[in-house]
DNA sequence: TGCGTTTTAGTATGATCGTTCTAGAATGAC
DNA sequence: GTCATTCTAGAACGATCATACTAAAACGCA
């Protein structure tokens, strides 16, 4: 009974993906929008509410589009795998795009930091979703002995946390093949279980008085 | 033969930088510098070019003031002490600040990355300072057998690199000494050298093919 | 075909941005 | 004391910002 919409709503939030992504919040103005959209300042607002509102579901949009796909493609990979897996796809992304635009939600997260109340609760649990998946990847590793035992796993899952955003900060601004993937072997190195620790789960297990 | 200035240079520096650090260059209004400065645009104008020279003058003194001090205060000491120092010194004074402002060089450089011409080399230079010092705290704990050989020591230090710019991130949005601290504690367990590394520097030297 | 609705397109609005201008006040050299 | 110079104070400028408004055009359904 009414006018149809003539434009394709996941599409024009693609591209304010795209905007935003690169230039973060501030910088992107509403003309900017305007033109990578394709359609007006009126329908913008009409269909996504306000500037804030239209970089809530962009943020969305890539978590969702982005970092979720990637989570999931690793999660049932075997431990050392699974970060190796998650950490390479990262560089490899960093080093494909030529705009170094790095991740949205860290970018987001230093744009806004502690004082934007809207924003954090999306961007702490997309960090959290990441941290428990590195903990259960770490978990699983001291499980089956491919993993070191020599730290707690909270402590190394923050470390690949801390590593992994780390990386995110230097693409952008070093986007080199050596330099990230130097960083990344080096943690990769660092979580692999010590050879001694390989030669007989059991007995590493109860040499340690677990069980 | 004219009227002196009636500020103190470095004290309205000072200010800008606290203006600029916690907000970053675009949030940061001129007339936001002149309420916290005290003094009126005409003069910071005059006295500092525009806001991006008074940006860069900030920036150039933070990192006078805040890096460089620590880079030069854990150059001497024992390569892995260096290494936990600077980290532990950053780490403390990310829980301190109630602002959770971060570095000011990581905030700009996900401010600006790679689009800006004119602050890119202060801060990839920066950054490289800052990589020295951990490569040179590598070398010399490799040297010393304080650190492990395992791992080439560029990679080694590009990951201490990684860890604290993750840290810088973290601290902005989750400023909690339990992750902070977990993020570090694991690195300088990666870094150590292994116990079958220290029983014997030499043989472990020749063993390994070196010399 | 024509009505009701919702889309478009483009302009207007008030605020704020960085920057400059116009004064006048204050100083050092003579 | 006077002059040249440089400071301060604050208004003013044009540009741009996010957003709202005014019409006209386009559709679904009767």
């Amino acid at each position: 009974m009414a006018r149809p919409r003539e434009f394709d709503e996941d599409a024009v939030l693609d591209a304010a993906v795209a905007c935003f992504w690169r230039h973060g919040f501030d910088a992107t103005s509403i003309r900017d929008l305007v033109g990578q959209t394709g359609l007006t300042a009126a329908s913008l607002y009409n269909a996504f509410g306000d500037k804030r509102s239209l970089f809530r579901l962009a943020l969305e949009r890539y978590i969702a589009g982005g970092i979720g796909p990637r989570l999931a493609r690793y999660e049932a990979a075997p431990p050392l795998d699974g970060v190796r897996g998650y950490l390479d796809d990262v560089v490899a992304r960093s080093l494909d795009d030529p705009a170094s635009k790095g991740c949205m939600v860290v970018n987001a997260a230093l744009e806004f930091a502690a004082q934007d109340a809207e924003f954090r609760p999306l961007i702490i649990g997309t960090f959290a979703r990441i941290e428990a998946f590195f903990l259960d990847c770490v978990r699983r590793g001291q499980g089956d002995g491919s993993i070191t035992r020599a730290m707690a796993a909270e402590d190394l899952a923050l470390h690949c946390l801390a590593v992994l955003m780390g990386v995110r900060v230097l693409a952008r601004i070093r986007p080199e093949r050596a330099v990230l993937n130097g960083a990344v072997a080096a943690l990769l190195a660092a979580l692999a279980a010590r050879p001694e620790e390989r030669l007989d789960g059991a007995a590493d297990r109860s040499e340690r008085g677990m069980t």
